[in-house]
DNA sequence: GATATTTTTGAATGATCAATCCAGAATTTA
DNA sequence: TAAATTCTGGATTGATCATTCAAAAATATC
C-alpha cells in the first residue's frame, strides 16, 4: 500500500546516541544528527517526532545496553559480589579505552537538564533508578546466601554503590587513567567484604 | 581621564556564575546573562571578551569559594579527618537546602565540555585537581598525628573522595533528599576511621 | 500497469544565537 | 570650561537553531 522506510531505525537510535552521548542535547544540532545518521530532517522528524522525542529514545537505547550488561555481570557467577566486581571492572576499561572522556549519558543528563526538562529528567532518573535497584537486589541475594556480612544495609550500600558509579563517571568524563579508576574501586567495593 | 565603569565586576560575576551553575555553559544564552547581570551586551564583552571569557571568570570564582570553605572546614578543627567530615556534612546540606538540584559547577562543566573545549575543561580540571590535592594534604597530616592508620594510603583515600564528592554532586543534581546523601557520606567515610 | 499511500528529499521558515557597532551620556584631566 | 576618553544602551549583524512543507520517488494493492 505504501512506500516501505528504507533506514534501520535502530542503527539510525545508536548512531544519534553515539552523538548526544558525545556532546550532550544542547549541542547535538538537528544538523549533526542528520550528518549522524545520514537521514534528511523530514525523516528524522517523521520517525521520532522531534529533538526532545529522539533523545528520550536514545536514552532508552542506551539504558537497556547499560542495564543487560550488568545483568550479564551478576547472572555470570555464583557470587554476586563477584558479579559486582566485574560490573565495575568492565565500566572502569570501557571508560578508558571504548569511549574515554565521556561519562555516562545518563549521569550527564541529569546534570544537564536537571531543572529545566522534566520529561527528560524524569527518564533518565527512572533508568538510574532501576539500575540501582538492580544492585540493592543483588546484595540482599548476597546476604542471604552468607556472601555479605548481615549487619550491612543492602540500601545504603547500594546507595553508596551507585553514587561511586556517578563519581567513576566523573572520573572517566575527565579523561583519568585505569590505574587511578582501580584505585578507587578497590577502595569503594573493600566495604563490600 | 576617563568615564569609569559603574557596575562592580563581582556582582556581575556572582550573578553570571549563578546562571551557568544554574543552565550550564550551552544553555546560557547572551540575552540570559544580560538580563541575569542587567549588562548590555556591549559592557559584557568589554569586560570579558567573550561568552567563553565569562565562563572562564565565572569558573574561577566558583572555584575561589568552593576551596575556601574546604580550608575553613579543615582549620577549624585539630583533626584533618574531622574536619573531611565537616565539609561533606556542609557539602550535603548546602545541595539540598541552598542549590537543590545543580551539582558542581566544575563538575558539570567537565561532562558538558569534556572533549570540545580544551581551555575550559583544562581550567576546571585544574581546579578539581587542587581540591583532592588539598584533601591528599590533610589526610597526609592526619596520618602524621595518628589520626588516620600508617597502613591506608592518602593518595588514594583523597582519589576515592573526590570520586565520592564526585557521585554526591551528581547525587545533588537528581534532587535528592539529605537523608540519603547522609547515608552514602556515612558509608564512605567509614574508609577514614 | 494504474492508482493510492507513504517516504524521502532538500529547500525554506521564523526564532534565536554570539558578537559587533555606534551614537549619546558621563566623567576625568588639562 | 574644553578636550579626551570610556561607558552605556540598544539596534544590528550573519550564522545557526529546530522545525515545517511541498514536491519527487518508491512501493503495495488492485
Amino acid at each position: 500500500m505504501a512506500r516501505p522506510a528504507e533506514f534501520d531505525r535502530d542503527r539510525v537510535l545508536g548512531q544519534a546516541t553515539q552523538t548526544f552521548w558525545d556532546y550532550g542535547y544542547c549541542a547535538t544540532s538537528i544538523s549533526r544528527l542528520v550528518e549522524a545518521t545520514k537521514l534528511k530532517p523530514g525523516s528524522l522528524y517523521a520517525a521520532f517526532e522531534s529533538k526532545e522525542g529522539l533523545f528520550l529514545a536514545a536514552l532508552d537505547h542506551y539504558a537497556t545496553q547499560t542495564k543487560a550488561r550488568l545483568r550479564a555481570a551478576l547472572d555470570a557467577v555464583e557470587n554476586p559480589i563477584d558479579g559486582i566486581e566485574n560490573f565495575f571492572a568492565q565500566l572502569v576499561r570501557a571508560q578508558a579505552e571504548v569511549q574515554p572522556g565521556r561519562g555516562c549519558l545518563l549521569v550527564n543528563t541529569v546534570l544537564e537538564l536537571g531543572r529545566h526538562n522534566e520529561t527528560v529528567t524524569a527518564k533518565a532518573k527512572g533508568h538510574l533508578d532501576e539500575i540501582e535497584a538492580m544492585l540493592c537486589e543483588a546484595l540482599t541475594h548476597a546476604q542471604a546466601r552468607g556472601y555479605l556480612a548481615a549487619d550491612k544495609s543492602p540500601k545504603a550500600l547500594a546507595a553508596f554503590l551507585i553514587t561511586t558509579i556517578w563519581g567513576l563517571r566523573v572520573l572517566g568524563g575527565t579523561g583519568a587513567s585505569v590505574e587511578r579508576a582501580d584505585q578507587v574501586v578497590v577502595q569503594a567495593l573493600s566495604l563490600l567484604r
